[in-house]
DNA sequence: TGTACATCAGTGAACGCGCGTTCACTGATGTAC
DNA sequence: TGTACATCAGTGAACGCGCGTTCACTGATGTAC
């Protein structure tokens, strides 16, 4: 039967929220039609009134995932009165860590986009964005490139948050989060 | 019909290897039992004369895969003068990126190691070896602890290579390796 | 040393299963008059 | 404003396909005598 317009246009963002938290937390092709269609509340023939296939599905909530991924960002910028220092806390956090489906989409997908194609330049432009933000919105050491530095920052959280998810000893994996952020603070 | 042991033994041997190589490329779920044994030169249905089934091959897999990647490090620590100059001149090149198979195991499995919890144990060892040789191999800077200078060291490294790998833009991709090395080798 | 036979790695057909996708159908919505 | 009808999001059965896994079979190897 037919839908109200207005509530077909809720059910999509409920889809694409659903999506884009179920592919960081499984991967682009860890998460089938079916249970993202399930988890929005919906039977599964209805998925290809909102995509037309699965392929572009994985790709609208990998889009999704990286605006709420700036979003975060732009929000952690206007803190006071150390944003750079907030950002760690938060970024390198056991919080983060262990919630993927509403963390920074570079370090759930980045690995993944690597071997599969699908999603570099997306992943391209997202990191562009996000570097000049950070260059531009922290405070540096002297003496070196400031985009330089937020390259190695956002290298190193990623890489942390990659490795901390990755070890099965919480000793070793809160140790890999604390080392990172307390070097990435002590060089200014 | 029944082969010499040898043969058999020279087989699985090449079975490993594969499948080392073909995990790293397209990561732990992203092999098919077939592809593997296709790639070992034998069809599908003596698989299960070498493993118990295909979890099991793929933490064979990823074992045989470390052991390779501490091979490597274990090469570079041996080099003169400065065996971090290299380490960080191989592992941050475009070389590297541009061969997961043969690269780095953390930079190609450690995300979905992460999310699957199949090789966690694993990985966690791999990465305390990792860090002792690194830790006490290399010279670091005065003013803080060499382990934590070590984390530092390879969580940059490891995300900038899973980085690099993630965006179609040539000149970004160099620019997070170069950058990421410049940053480590100005801080001692 | 020669003979008889159990072993077992490898082959390729066959299996059930879950997947992505298609389709006939439903029926309230929104539109044309 | 009321009526007739086309639209289309959603349902659930059905599809082909590739997957992991099983199985009967092969025949040279390795062993027992």
């Amino acid at each position: 039967m037919r839908y109200p317009a207005e509530e077909t246009a809720r059910k999509h963002q409920r889809l694409l929220e659903a999506a884009s938290v179920m592919v960081r937390q499984k991967g682009l092709d860890g998460v089938s039609v079916s249970e993202v269609m399930k988890a929005a509340g919906m039977t599964h023939g209805a998925f290809y009134s909102h995509f037309a296939n699965k392929e572009q599905m994985a790709e609208t909530a990998l889009a999704t995932a990286l605006v709420q991924t700036d979003a975060g960002v732009e929000q952690v910028l206007a803190a006071r009165p150390d944003p750079k220092d907030s950002f760690l806390h938060y970024y390198l956090s056991p919080a983060h860590r262990d919630d993927p489906g509403s963390g920074c989409a570079m370090a759930a997908l980045a690995a993944e986009i690597g071997r599969a194609g699908v999603g570099r330049q997306v992943m391209a432009g997202h990191l562009r964005g996000w570097l000049d933000r950070i260059a531009g919105g922290f405070k540096w050491a002297k003496g070196s490139a400031q985009r330089d530095q937020a390259i190695l920052m956002t290298a190193a959280m990623v890489g942390a948050v990659i490795l901390a998810r990755a070890v099965d000893n919480p000793e070793l994996s809160n140790e890999i989060l604390d080392a990172t952020r307390t070097q990435l603070l002590e060089r200014g």
